[in-house]
DNA sequence: CAATTAAAGTGTTATGATAACACTTTAATT
DNA sequence: AATTAAAGTGTTATCATAACACTTTAATTG
């Protein structure tokens, strides 16, 4: 089998690889991806998802936080692969495989460098993404797929709120995010039975109604609950 | 932003792009991958998961078919993609994107062709499966993790039974997958209360104990369920 | 400043799923 | 005919969840 991959590594082929990453926001009452507008062709006009053509020395990786860097000026953010997309005909120019990613950003920080994504960068709702350029809809689309089995099972739903948040909060990110409703009294109860959440002394303020208290994730106490064979489920 | 990608296309890298297919099969006790052992250097004498580099003009997923039609003679597989792994240096001899898949078939099927691949491809218990070479010991555990997961929430177990099997051996295949063990009564309860299996006039034969029926998965009835809003689990 | 508002936050019960375990049945072998 | 070994069933206790009513609290309003 291997004499096989020499014989045809004589030929390499000319492939162009590169990463595109969907990135997941919640402004408090949507949840929202970062699309730019293409300025030139093919698929002038259309939106499309950031990435970038993957340097010659470079993983595929770094290149994700490098473009999601210079678009949102934020570091250690949550990332995962979410598969390639190879097709032969995906990009009109030329055979380009893309690696799909998808991150999870706290929409409070996004604060881009200015630079060349500046200008074309808009938070859409996910209800609202239509047409994309090239094969980006279908990429769109797995991402949040992929985004709504981890929510249920890993608790990542954090990643797109503030560091301090209401139980209310968090309850809507839910539903929006999954497109259901739950019951007040029985999410509290899940969410408070699991032990994940540091209640703090501070409360909500300037709001006109009895203020909620806001609450930390508490990411050590999960580390060593997943030791013990937790599972965080909902 | 696409102007970027002009500019850097216009010096287009070279990078080889190969599939690599992580086989899984079911013996009756084990669950079993197939592996090849490695005639030359780089990794000479170690096992790796079966793969090939992508033709210029080629779909991965075509590339993939084939290469497992090559391997095990079948085709109409179960089949998805994993993810990419693309790391600088995990091929020595140069960069090398590889797409990922996993396939689970009927182990009595498997009938190589006779070709390059036959002579050293074999069946390992999962068990067994320790060191690899390059990062295929990684793809491998990737593979598994997301076998268990999906067997989980997909009735997908059925692609590694013969058409008919009995309740036992589906029993024994989830234990197996799972490393977990049911209780008897339950797992017949929850799986006959879905609805999905076919029970067969048919007969288990040539046991010196009472004879198990056998039951034949029912595809057709799964798809319309998944309509209905039904989820597999378990 | 008492009444009102709107959401925060709690308690109670009915229902259903699951786990645990004992039991009966059946064909083949001895 | 007795024995074996696994097939296959039934019963109950326990726990998780869903549904819904209720109390509490700070801010606003007239």
């Amino acid at each position: 089998m291997y004499e096989k991959e020499r014989a045809k590594s004589s030929t390499h082929f000319t492939f162009g690889i590169s990463v595109d990453c969907v990135v997941f926001g919640f402004d408090g009452s949507d949840v929202k991806v970062l699309v730019i507008k293409r300025g030139t062709e093919p698929f002038k006009d259309f939106s499309a998802i950031p990435g970038d053509l993957v340097h010659e020395q470079e993983d595929p990786l770094d290149a994700t936080k490098r473009v999601l860097n210079e678009l949102t000026g934020l570091k250690n953010i949550y990332l995962e692969q979410l598969k390639a997309f190879a097709g032969v005909n995906r990009h009109p120019l030329g055979r380009v495989v893309t690696i799909a990613y998808y991150s999870l950003i706290k929409i409070d920080d996004y604060n881009p460098k200015p630079s060349s994504w500046a200008t074309d960068a808009t938070w859409t709702s996910i209800q609202d993404i239509k047409e994309m350029a090239f094969d980006h809809f279908e990429i769109f689309s797995s991402a949040l797929n992929r985004l709504q089995e981890r929510v249920r099972r890993r608790p990542i739903g954090f990643e797109l709120l503030p560091e301090e948040f209401t139980l209310a909060q968090l309850q809507d990110l839910y539903e929006k995010l999954l497109n259901q409703t739950f019951d007040k009294a029985n999410f509290r109860k899940k969410i408070l039975g699991m032990d994940l959440l540091i209640p703090l002394e501070k409360m909500q303020k300037a709001v006109r109604h009895r203020p909620a208290r806001m609450y930390r994730f508490d990411s050590e106490r999960y580390a060593d609950l997943t030791k013990r064979n937790f599972h965080f489920e909902l």
